[in-house]
DNA sequence: TATGAATGAGGATTCATTCAT
DNA sequence: GATGAATGAATCCTCATTCAT
């Protein structure tokens, strides 16, 4: 039992141990990723921005195309936790746009390796960017729904509330790249402010 | 003097035999690239769906990268003066917006390897998507010269023009993405007016 | 017969041109493999230095080694010759001693593409370097004739001729190799008679 | 400490190990680019020779020029290094020029891979072969000052030293090239012998 | 577990040679 | 004969992955 118990220890301190390598390592992949995207990274790099040896990348990963995808699927959900949690934060629709927007805006700027490689690099996961899409999916029909909620009960215009929100979305992607490539010099709150004024052109009710 | 005449007949249908040749292997790059990417597809593949053996690309393209280039070169510019010809064409500001959307929208759909290869590996042609960028700057001024030259003439609100334009190219791009993930069922026109809809809402003048 | 003596000289211009097509070829070749020896240099630039098409050159030889072969085999028969006769021209066995020195620094002078060729790209045309070898045993063995005969006739001392004629081979080629480096100023004549001096020393005989 | 200690003997057991395999890679690339010179070796050939993996080779060398400059800088140190022990341990001139020709000539007999090599194909570590003349150039000077020396010392004629030595090397340059080439049955002793005889004829001061 | 040397399949590019015009 | 476009075998080098230590 004491053994058990030991072992049981010993087993989630292990556990312990290969999540932290596993984070490491997808720490530094994430660097070599986005400077260099999949195809010209090299797993020697990884390997050196981690500290470590080549092999023992193999221990905790499958593959180099493992890493990719993990490193993917990590960010994105974290990501996406984030923007549905700003957005139950926002009291008004209004503000659950801008919360939209700016999540991602913020995201990207913070880190702009992970935008990078969700945005421009996808195509290595699957065939389709559909997996990039797919983690989108939750905030953009989360926002769908706060948009419908606000039409039924009648505080705005009865619109395809799936395509607003996909236009917010949109929206900010765009904003979001035009800042990576250092055309523009508004404020983050300015952009998500601009992306809400022109979608609420759309929702509000005509003035009486 | 026959002679001369010959001579130069024959370059000029060496020319044309020339630019027929990079045409085919740019076609069957073209196909090759928006399937796999520009690291994953290999010499072998472009050749084998040109029909011709590896060693002629050589004769006519200096490396992979260069048929790479040109291809996005020679598709990018092709898309950018259709879009400048058919806003030309439209009458009002209305109407530009839909011929913008609906050009690209068209483009993509007509040719959706294009969009794949411009969308998300232009990061070949330099570090950077910059030149991505690049092409769709005339457009979009394009389109910004006349938000501003209607806002002028009172016709519409006075805004923000380049950012209202980014805006329009932001949209189509995200309704094309949408389009070709196969999770929209609206019509080409559908998608450009839902579009000039949601960016007219914030131009238009209020109602008295 | 009148057909018959046309045909005949009709041949006989063929043959000519042909072999005049020949020698332009292998003249371009002597540049173009003087310059970046064999395995570097490339028919097509062979070709150009000729100024006819690639095709053609196949049209004249089998192959890029038959051209290399018979420009060896010519330019090695030409030298061959030349030795052979100048020492024939010369009178006393110093003489020839001087003429063999001479005409071999000459030709390697007025003609360096020649000789670096000979010297250190005659690898290709077999597998050893016999055939080079090959052309200077004749004139090595006519000086060593020379040397045998004025021996026996006492006007030198009775040496092993033939270890001496090849001594006057190696110390030319030596002296050839040191000018083309450019590490000596001393005239062609003088670097002969410095030769010719150096053996005579063991030629002569004593004096009383 | 003591781990100190392991790691610096691990390091050097490490470069010892590295340069064991590049000892072994080297010898095999000798033998490959004797039997077929620098272009038409093939660096799976030298591969296949060591017995391990093309890609091995890369670890070790950068290209495959850089193995042949390797292997040249090596042997030639090699040799010029034995030459100069050489003639420094001969107590007199006579004895130098005797070593100078026998330590060249007992190379090349060993080795006559190496002596194919530096000189045929030295062409390619720089333009010319004058890296193959250097190298030459150290043990020549030395025989050269020797010469000079017993000159001054009225031990021989007053001559031209350096003209002197460079022809011992060309005579045993083209001793070895005949023995290569099987046409000579002399023993090594006796070509230095010949060799060094026919030179001091021309050094000794005349008889009484 | 960690290491990093070894592997070898894979891919871009070159160029001698052929052949249809 | 002359041409030069087309061919594809040949070759260097890279790098993901394995495995002995």
């Amino acid at each position: 039992m004491a053994g058990n118990a030991k072992q049981r220890s010993a087993n989630s301190k292990q556990r312990m141990i290969t999540e932290f390598r596993r984070g490491e390592i997808l720490n530094a992949a994430r660097k070599v990723f986005a400077r260099k995207g999949f195809a010209e990274s090299i797993v020697d790099d990884i390997a050196a921005e981690a500290g470590i040896a080549k092999g023992t990348i193999y221990i905790y990963f499958a593959s180099k195309k493992d890493i990719y995808n993990s490193l993917l699927h990590q960010d994105m959900e974290a990501l996406k936790c984030g923007m549905l949690e700003r957005m139950d934060a926002a009291p008004t629709l209004r503000e659950k746009i801008v919360e939209f927007a700016l999540a991602r805006l913020e995201n990207a700027e913070t880190n702009r390796e992970i935008f990078r490689i969700m945005d421009t690099q996808s195509a290595h996961i699957s065939i389709t960017r559909s997996q990039y899409r797919d983690w989108l999916q939750a905030p953009v029909a989360h926002l769908a729904a706060a948009i419908e909620e606000a039409a039924n009960t009648g505080k705005v215009k009865p619109v395809s509330s799936e395509k607003i929100a996909w236009a917010v979305a949109d929206l900010s992607r765009g904003a979001i790249v035009r800042r990576l490539l250092g055309s523009t010099d508004a404020t983050l709150p300015q952009e998500a402010a601009f992306i809400a004024d022109l979608v609420w052109s759309s929702l509000r009710l005509e003035p009486q």
